[in-house]
DNA sequence: ACCTGAACACCGTTCAAGT
DNA sequence: ACCTGAACACCGTTCAAGT
């Protein structure tokens, strides 16, 4: 009797949805939200279909899963102690940062804005506007159109992350091609986007983030 | 002879790519971002694959496109001799009123930021604040953060309307849901979103966006 | 030039069967 | 309980062939 055909041998450790999080996480990172699929996971735990989806509810649960990771870790390392506008700050930079450093979470948390990670953001910077004096009445406005800027340029962001993935020529190439264009349109019937195009070459996202979060906190000041 | 297998009469008349992406926007209101599929579109219009690539790059076109008439046509409607802050109003809950109506407007706006129709929305954002005398040195900061929150809640507000798919009904039931989650969360740990649970039942999603609009206009007019 | 539709190379997910 | 992998029901896109 011949034999019954080889199976792959079983990975000899146990899996769990931490590590199945990992492995996409790390798949995310190293060759964007595209790499992600069933298969390149199964590849990369040398597991089965079913062994994932034994741990993990579909590959939104595990997007998500993800995603929340990175943003917890963003609030557990801010700094508290601060004054409450500097700490806002923080916040903000430290979101940004993680979602540049990780645009697929971006994309993630314009998708599905109701992520428990988002519960410690909303938690974080209601308490922060309530330290800095804005009215009870304004704060869950105030709260939510904060939340809301961070997370519209995270998703910003994120898509924009796709035309600078070759690093920093394609990016300069990326905006140097919007910028020359922005020049040919005609003066007289978009002033603004013909003078912006000048800008577009020297300016940083970050910056410009940060310079909306002041905006903002400017205007929040006025709610008295 | 037999002859030859019957093939499904060809369209008498000419397709277009406007005709091809008006299709697409019926599909993407009557059934949602998931039933735009190159097999319903063929279906729809009553041809075949290849007539569709012959006047559209690919789905990302079609979708871009879509987007592209949505926006416009918003920004063509929005009146323009009213004062500044007026005008800027009008601008921001034209989108948000759009996108409400387009959910897939939102989600393609958060994943392809550089569309046509947006140099519009910057060209008319950035006329009225300069009108509204922000300093030439803050101008693009401004238009930036302005039109980051605006794209950023229309993200938000698609992704969100899955939830509201089923009406009325369907959306209060979802906010009952998170505020009943919310109210549960201890009060000691959870301070700021335990209170806001209360608020989150009555809230209005557009309400809150123009209060976030004016907080932000607020913002700007301290840059002097 | 404009169009047809079979075929290709993928997806996410299920599930009977194994240990 | 935990896992395997063939199979299913889809996708978007291509392309030889038709008119």
């Amino acid at each position: 009797m011949a034999k019954k055909t080889q199976r792959t041998p079983r990975r000899s450790d146990g899996l769990s949805k931490e590590l199945i999080v990992k492995a996409a996480a790390d798949l995310l990172d190293e060759r964007g939200e595209s790499a992600l699929t069933l298969r390149a996971l199964t590849t990369r735990l040398s597991t089965g279909y079913g062994a994932i989806y034994h741990h993990v509810e579909n590959k939104g649960d595990l997007l998500a899963a993800a995603t929340d990771d990175v943003v917890s870790r963003v609030m557990t390392g801010v700094v508290v102690d601060a004054d409450p506008r500097e700490a806002l700050r923080a916040v903000a930079s430290g979101l940004f940062d993680a979602i540049d450093a990780h645009p697929w979470v971006g994309a993630q948390l314009s998708r599905e804005p109701s992520m428990p990670a988002l519960l410690e953001v909303y938690e974080s910077v209601g308490g922060l506007l309530d330290a800095l004096g804005v009215p009870e009445r304004s704060l869950f406005d105030a709260a939510g159109a904060l939340v809301n800027y961070v997370l519209g340029v995270a998703g910003q962001n994120a898509a924009n992350a796709a035309a600078r993935d070759g690093g920093e020529a394609a990016r300069s190439a990326f905006l140097g091609d919007v910028a020359a264009r922005w020049s040919r349109l005609d003066p007289d019937r978009y002033p603004f986007v013909h003078k912006a195009a000048a800008h577009l070459r020297e300016h940083d996202d970050r910056e410009q983030f940060l310079a909306g979060v002041d905006i903002f906190l400017a205007g929040i000041a006025t709610l008295r």
